[in-house]
DNA sequence: GTGAAAGCGCTAACAC
DNA sequence: GTGTTAGCGCTTTCAC
């Protein structure tokens, strides 16, 4: 067993409250200081967590929920949030869910049960609202007004696109990605798609349905064979937008085809051919996730909803 | 506040003793029994771990340390390794260390502290030897008997593939990769490329160095431009070989080049083309790191180096 | 089978 | 500025 406090109590032969004191900041002797400085050093003394989080009742400790981490976005949102919550000086517990709904259900007790300190939720399934009094924060999804959420500029950001395309001479099209079956604000990417093209004057050319990871490439495929006159097609994601991608060059698509996807963050990795996307500040988006939530877990007040810009890259897809 | 132990004892009538006795399986009669659940139901009583924790000093919680977590390879196996360890009973932290000496410093200073029961420790850095007391286990890196290290099938599996490369009728056969600065598993990816070349009376041409992730595509540029007379390249991971073979039609390379990676996690979201992989299993991977470390962690037996087989997928780059 | 009591390591009144 | 003390919620001897 390690040290406690109270070795280096005896050995700097202060009380083990001046010890807690140096420890926490409280006011100490300089004299006291340095012999328990000393004391702490020679013992190789590290404090244990578990007594301070007993009384404090805190863990320090957050935790994040997402369907799958290896998807690049999440993967790419988790790495972001770690080092913002690493910086707050907080741990961070990571849960894939598998968008399972036992699973999410557990994770959500895990706040119950004082595991950690609050939780940042990410997940395509339905939930009724929460205990506002939770400390819970989420990304793009919208579950009342008592969880704060995190997005991007998804309406603006797609219309602005669709436009870009129509000035390029695009007529028509398209519109492909999975459709959240909860309020999210993922969902304002597809209005502004249909504003837009209404504007425009344009025809509607869509797949948006109940689609799960990893079956991108089955659905590009049906939407390519079924429309075959498009100019263009805006994905919901970067890995919908590199099936279609690929669809389109294993048919040879009739026409040279326009893509661009939203996220971006599959870019770091695939260059090959370098698509034009709207991508994500997932930099700023963690950021904010992470200082509402530990406003939130302070009992600060917090917004509850925050729109981070997003960037139009333009690469080779257009 | 949330209901203690306490509580319950009261409204079950049954001292605190029983109550605890019952929720760790220990003899309980049916009758106290039957009250405990009935009280902990209507009470909507959740255990708080703190206290057990404190008692027992420990945390059911590991933590796993990558130098990134968005690197597909480091995203697939935190995926993995934290569905292991929810089906251990165990909650999985995670430290991205950005490759960084100091928080994986930290990181480790986190088991002395007894933040969590054990490490899953992934980095590039060297270090001495650690106390063989502490719980450990390493991915592909060999720090001694006393660090548990589980890894793949690295010399087989690249001779197999140079020698399937070789049977293809290939002689020129480049080999590209990040060159691990510390003693790795990762290495005899390199040992087996030159014995395969030299058993089969290959010349060698090379790019192995200090690489850093995101530099995969300059070194790729150089290497074609270096060697314009290949006709197939290894890769050391699949971001090197999407690289090449961006590179390879940017360039119009002279020959028809064959390309071959190691790793094989990429696929799941790239099939533009399909690469020949050889393919990882991260699934067992996982569970032998997770398995061995909690072996460690309740000081059982374990063998110091355990080596997964790997799949060859035969793609459209061969 | 059950209860009383001690104690895990820490923090924070409170009194001096 | 410092020490004494109580107690966070839990598990686990030890008697009975």
């Amino acid at each position: 067993m390690g040290k406690t406090i109270v070795d280096i109590a005896k050995i700097a032969n202060v009380s083990k409250s001046t010890v807690s004191r140096y420890l926490n900041n409280g006011y100490v002797s300089k004299e006291a200081q340095e012999r328990i400085k000393q004391a702490i050093e020679s013992e190789n003394y590290e404090q244990n967590s578990f007594g301070r989080m007993l009384k404090l009742n805190r863990s320090f400790a957050i935790a994040l929920c997402v369907p799958m981490i290896s998807h690049p976005f999440f993967a790419k949102i988790t790495e972001e949030i770690e080092n913002c919550a690493y910086e707050f000086g907080y741990k961070l517990l990571v849960t894939d869910s598998d968008n399972n709904r036992a699973r999410e259900e557990e994770f959500i007790r895990m706040v119950y049960k004082n595991q950690v300190d609050g939780i940042i939720f990410i997940t395509h399934n339905k939930y009724e609202c929460f205990d506002s009094s939770l400390p819970i924060v989420t990304i793009d999804r919208l579950f009342g007004d008592n969880v704060p959420c995190i997005t991007s500029d998804n309406y603006n950001a797609t219309y602005n696109a669709i436009k870009y395309l129509f000035e390029k001479g695009c007529h028509n099209i398209g519109f492909i990605g999975g459709r959240p079956l909860v309020n999210s604000e993922v969902l304002e990417r597809y209005h502004a798609y249909l504003d837009a093209c209404k504007d425009f004057g344009l025809q509607t050319y869509v797949s948006y349905g109940d689609f799960r990871h990893g079956e991108e490439y089955t659905h590009s495929n049906e939407f390519l064979h079924k429309y075959t006159n498009l100019d263009a097609v805006f994905a919901t994601s970067d890995t919908f937008g590199f099936t279609i991608y690929r669809v389109a060059t294993e048919m040879k698509y009739p026409q040279q085809l326009k893509i661009i996807t939203y996220d971006g963050c599959m870019s770091d990795w695939i260059q090959n051919p370098a698509f034009t996307t709207i991508r994500q500040d997932l930099k700023s988006m963690a950021f904010k996730v992470v200082d509402t939530l530990i406003k939130r877990i302070n009992k600060k007040q917090v917004e509850s909803k925050i729109v981070v810009p997003t960037e139009f890259i333009i690469g080779e897809t257009t």
